[in-house]
RNA sequence: GUGGGCGUAGCUCAGUCGGUAGAGCUCUGGAUUGUGAUUCCAGCGGUCGUGGGUUCGAGCCCCAUCGUCCACCCCA
C-alpha cells in the first residue's frame, strides 16, 4: 500500500455522483435504442497493430502480464483509447454475421495517457454510436447524427449544446483547387480559429505552411464561413475556387443542413473551421459544445469515415459513420464547479425508523413487502432518538421515513406532510420515488 | 514531453517585517428522554505536500522533488 489517493485522471465518484453519471448513461442508452442502435461491447484490449494502424500518435497503455515469460511471444496489447477503431475491428471479424446498414451503440470506458487538465481525463466513457454500410452508406445517416445528438444532449440536465458542423471533402476540395497539397496540415492550423484568431491563423498558414498571402487569406475566409442556414452556399461559391471534390462536400453538408430543419433554431450550425481529429475522417465532421462553457472543449463530436474499414480482397469497403458523447468530461466538468444538485446520495425512497430492538423483526417484514412491490427501502442501523433517525435520512435526501404502529404512518421529509399508510397500497409520489438532477445557474 | 501559477484542518481559504497555527463550512456531542431542517454551546481535526539548505528562530527566504491547475500538443 505505498500509493494511496486519488491517481492523476482517474477519476472516482461519490454516490450521488454516481449515481448522476447512471442517470446521465441510462438517458443515453434509452435514445440510442430509440433510434434503432443495437447494444455491442468490445474488449478493453486490442492488438497494438490494430491501435497503431489508425492512431496516430495516441497516448496508449500498454498490457503485461506481471509474470510474462522472458520468451513470450511479441503479440502486444493495449487498452482502446476510443471505440471507433475496436469497433472497426470487430466489424471486420463479425461481417458475415451482421446485417448491413449496421447501427450499433457502446457505452464503454476508454484510456488515454495525455497529460490530466479541466474536462479532460485518462480513463472515461465514451457514448458511441455508428452506422456501417457494405459498399455505400446513405448520406441521409449524416443527417441523421446531428438529430440524434440534439435528442439526447437536449433532454439531459446540462447546459445547452450546440453542434457545429462541417464537411472534409469541401474543405480538402476547396484546398486542392487552390493547389495546395498538404491538406491536414492546412486542417490542422484553420481548426484553432476559434482559439488564437484569425491573424495568427494566417500567420502560421505563410510562416509554416509557405501559403502565398493570397491563399492563406483565402483558407482563412473559408474557414470563417459559419451560418445557420444555406446562407453559406453562396458565401463559398463567391470565394471563386473550382473543385469536383468541393462541389461534392457543399452538396453534401446542403443535404445534411435540410434535414437538420427540424431542430429547434440555435441547435446546429455549419462552422467551416471545424476539422476534428486528423486521422480517418472523410466526409462530415461534427463537434458539440455547450454554450457558455466552450473552453473545455468539445463535449461530443465525430464524422464519416469511409475507409477505416478495410475491404475484403475483392469486396467493396465499409463506409461508416459515427459520434460519441464524452459524459466523463460533461459531468466532471459539472460536478467539479458544483453546477449540479442531486436530490439524494442513496437510491432509498424510505426508511423505516426503528425504535427498539424488538421492533427490528417487525422492520424487516415491513422492508420485505414494500421490496417486493418494487420500493427501495432501508432500515435505520440502530435503536435511536426518531429525531437523529429522522435527520440522518434527510442529511442523505431519502424522502419518505416510515414508522410502524398499529396504524403505520408515513411522513414526507421535503413536505413534512405525515399520514397512514399500508404496505400493500402506498407508493411514493413520483417526484420524490427516484433521484433528481437540477442544474444550477448557467 | 515543454513552459508558467499554486500546494496551510475533510472542504473554501486567512496568516502582516522571518518570532510558539487561525476562521468559516463540514463532522461529532449537548441544549432537545422517540418526529428532522432554525438557533445556541462545546468538541474532534494540521509533521503548513515532501526532502534538504540559510537562520538564534522558517508556513513565510533558497534549492530539489512530488502533486495540482493553466498554456502548448492533442482530444470526449
Amino acid at each position: 500500500m505505498s500509493k494511496l489517493g486519488p491517481i492523476s485522471g482517474f477519476p472516482e465518484w461519490l454516490p450521488a455522483q454516481r449515481m448522476a453519471e447512471q442517470y446521465l448513461l441510462q438517458k443515453i442508452q434509452r435514445t440510442f435504442e430509440l433510434f434503432g442502435f443495437a447494444p455491442i461491447e468490445t474488449r478493453a484490449i486490442e492488438p497494438l497493430s490494430v491501435l497503431l494502424s489508425k492512431g496516430d500518435d495516441k497516448e496508449i497503455y500498454v498490457i503485461k502480464r506481471l509474470h510474462e515469460d522472458a520468451d513470450a511471444p511479441d503479440e502486444k496489447w493495449g487498452l482502446h483509447f476510443d471505440l471507433t477503431v475496436p469497433f472497426a475491428r470487430y466489424v471486420q471479424e463479425f461481417r458475415h454475421q451482421l446485417h448491413f446498414p449496421f447501427k450499433r451503440y457502446q457505452i464503454q470506458k476508454v484510456w488515454r495517457g495525455e497529460r490530466k487538465q479541466e474536462g479532460r481525463y485518462r480513463e472515461f466513457y465514451q457514448c458511441d454510436i455508428d452506422v456501417v454500410g457494405q459498399g455505400h452508406l446513405s448520406v441521409s445517416y449524416d443527417a441523421e447524427m446531428p438529430i440524434l445528438l440534439h435528442q439526447v444532449l437536449a433532454q439531459l440536465p446540462i447546459p445547452a449544446v450546440k453542434i457545429k458542423l462541417n464537411n472534409r471533402k469541401l474543405l480538402e476540395g476547396f484546398y486542392r483547387g487552390l493547389g495546395i497539397e498538404n491538406f491536414t496540415q492546412v486542417l490542422r492550423i484553420i481548426d484553432k480559429l476559434a482559439k488564437i484568431g484569425a491573424d495568427r491563423v494566417v500567420g502560421l498558414l505563410i510562416s509554416e505552411l509557405h501559403l502565398s498571402d493570397e491563399n492563406a487569406q483565402k483558407c482563412l475566409l473559408l474557414g470563417q464561413i459559419k451560418s445557420d442556414d444555406l446562407s453559406f452556399i453562396a458565401e463559398v461559391e463567391q470565394l471563386g475556387v473550382q473543385h469536383p471534390l468541393m462541389i461534392e462536400g457543399l452538396a453534401e453538408l446542403t443535404q445534411v443542413m435540410r434535414a437538420c430543419d427540424v431542430l429547434p433554431p440555435g441547435s446546429i450550425e455549419v462552422d467551416l473551421s471545424i476539422a476534428r481529429g486528423l486521422d480517418y475522417y472523410t466526409g462530415s465532421v461534427y463537434e458539440g459544445v455547450m454554450l457558455g462553457h466552450e473552453h473545455i472543449g468539445a463535449v461530443c463530436s465525430g464524422g464519416r469515415y469511409d475507409n477505416l474499414i478495410a475491404s475484403d480482397h475483392k469486396q467493396q469497403g465499409f463506409p461508416g459513420i459515427g459520434v460519441s458523447i464524452g459524459i466523463t468530461r460533461i459531468l466532471g466538468y459539472l460536478l467539479g464547479r458544483n453546477l449540479l444538485q442531486m436530490s439524494r446520495s442513496t437510491p432509498v425512497a424510505v426508511m423505516i425508523i426503528l425504535p427498539d430492538e424488538a421492533a427490528r423483526t417487525e422492520a424487516q417484514r415491513v422492508a420485505f413487502r414494500l421490496r417486493e412491490r418494487g420500493i427501495s427501502t432501508d432500515i435505520y442501523h440502530q435503536p435511536q432518538n426518531f429525531g437523529k433517525q429522522m435527520q440522518s435520512a434527510q442529511k442523505r435526501g431519502i424522502p419518505y421515513v416510515w414508522f410502524m404502529g398499529d396504524v403505520p404512518q408515513v411522513k414526507n421529509l421535503h413536505t413534512g406532510i405525515q399520514q397512514p399508510a399500508s404496505i400493500d397500497t402506498w407508493q411514493p409520489e413520483a417526484c420524490y420515488e427516484k433521484l433528481t438532477i437540477t442544474l444550477t445557474r448557467s
